[in-house]
DNA sequence: GGGGTTAACCTGTATATACAGCTTCACTGC
DNA sequence: GCAGTGAAGCTGTATATACAGGTTAACCCC
């Protein structure tokens, strides 16, 4: 049963209606809309509640404000949808099975030149690195091979990573303004597949994860997963809409 | 060069005292944080400022607001990141290179066990079916092969696809609620190789997309991308600050 | 005509004030 | 005891007002 609902707030009154305009093709891209001095007058409201309707409509990307000249419809995005990417362990556990957890190495070397350029290090200098292993029900699902910026943080061997897998310490202490990720299918080197325990032609999911905060690169981390054990997915419901439905 | 940046609204110094305190853990989850009224008094602002503070980190998600109670830290969200997907045309068009598209068939067939198992069809049952290619500057990047419930989108096979790639009528005309995406590592078939102009041996990224509207499925789409041609890739600002760094 | 000034308009922020609705808790009266 | 009342405190919304700073275009003077 729907009980009554409240008289919708008129900040949102107003935000439903720009967004209709939008939405039915009525107020094209770039087309510009009331300022709130208009919005004012048609609607008998304050400026400030124009402005929140406004506002909120920027944050959600639908609305281009530009200060000192005026509000225009942003350009509808690009077709992107999103792909959410979870922390394996949980994943693993989410799926009621046994998560293990190996380390494999962990020491300070020579940042390579690629790793370096990523990093944005002068290449050759030192980077930690760790390299450990995710296991399903014990069975190997993700080699991961990281490189940590030790300017950001330079206690990252301190760690007792063989109890602690990295990510766990590194999205609790230091957390990220920005992240990029990149997926690529790849035959796994003979070491790797050993590593994994897994046939050579076989091809695996390469996820790699490059991390910021502050515009500092912290950690570059590379996640080879064999494809018969594994596979990126998620499902996903758009539009942030306060529907209580 | 940087020039002089304008002092720090004053919400925005509240928002950032706060989401540190949270984030080096002298708050933690669940803890309540000042009232508006106590942050008036501690800033000596008014309490619109405190409460546009407040609202805009429960937008994020960092606060949970509770309505004649009072503010407290969220809990920490589950560890999961997003990575964004672009439709293939614009992605093409933003690297500013030239998107080809060829319609390679279109036809109605009896829907084969697994597609639908997955579009909630009976075995059997007809289901509308494209396969096309995608190109950037006239190499093949991505083999669409397509499956459309009739149910949902009963006119598929009237539209004009050789002219007309498929996801760009469904986007805009059978807007989804939920998405669901798989990412697989796979080696191409012979067929699939040929189509793509690529050994045989070389990995390829599959990517299958599922959507639904109104928990009705409406397409099946598994997009099959030579992984020496492209790879999946997105960088992402979690965070909604509008720092135009 | 060219260049500087000014006015009009816009967004962005901040303030003080007000009232509604909700929750919690103490107190009161039965 | 126990239910009902009411006060206190909280968020949510809305208003009127104010000033700062950016943009644009008209205007005027040289």
């Amino acid at each position: 049963m729907k009980r009554d609902l409240p008289p919708l707030a008129l900040y949102q009154q107003v935000k439903e209606h720009i967004a209709r305009k939008i939405q039915d093709g009525s107020w094209p891209a770039g087309h510009r809309l009331p300022s709130e001095h208009e919005l004012v007058m048609q609607f008998g409201i304050s400026r400030m509640t124009a402005n929140r309707a406004l506002r909120e409509l920027a944050a959600q990307g639908r609305v281009v404000r530009v200060s000192g000249v005026g509000s225009f419809v942003a350009e509808s995005k690009p077709q992107s949808t999103l792909l959410q990417i979870a922390n394996i362990a949980s994943e693993i556990r989410a799926r009621g099975h046994d998560y293990g957890y190996q380390l494999i190495t962990a020491d300070r070397v020579a940042s390579p030149a690629d790793v370096a350029v990523w990093l944005d290090l002068r290449a050759g200098e030192s980077v930690f690195h760790s390299v450990c292993l995710h296991l399903e029900n014990g069975v190997p699902v993700q080699l991961e091979d990281r490189y940590v910026n030790p300017r950001v943080v330079p206690d990252y061997l301190a760690l007792d990573l063989s109890n602690l897998q990295p990510s766990e310490y590194l999205v609790r202490n230091v957390p990220f303004d920005q992240i990029e990720h990149l997926v690529d299918a790849v035959l796994p080197t003979a070491d790797q597949a050993a590593r994994l325990a897994m046939q050579a032609v076989e091809p695996c999911l390469l996820l790699t994860r490059r991390t910021w905060t502050r515009t500092v690169p912290v950690t570059l981390v590379r996640c080879l997963h064999p494809a018969s054990r594994y596979r990126l997915g998620s499902r996903f419901r758009p539009d942030g809409n306060p529907h209580s439905g």
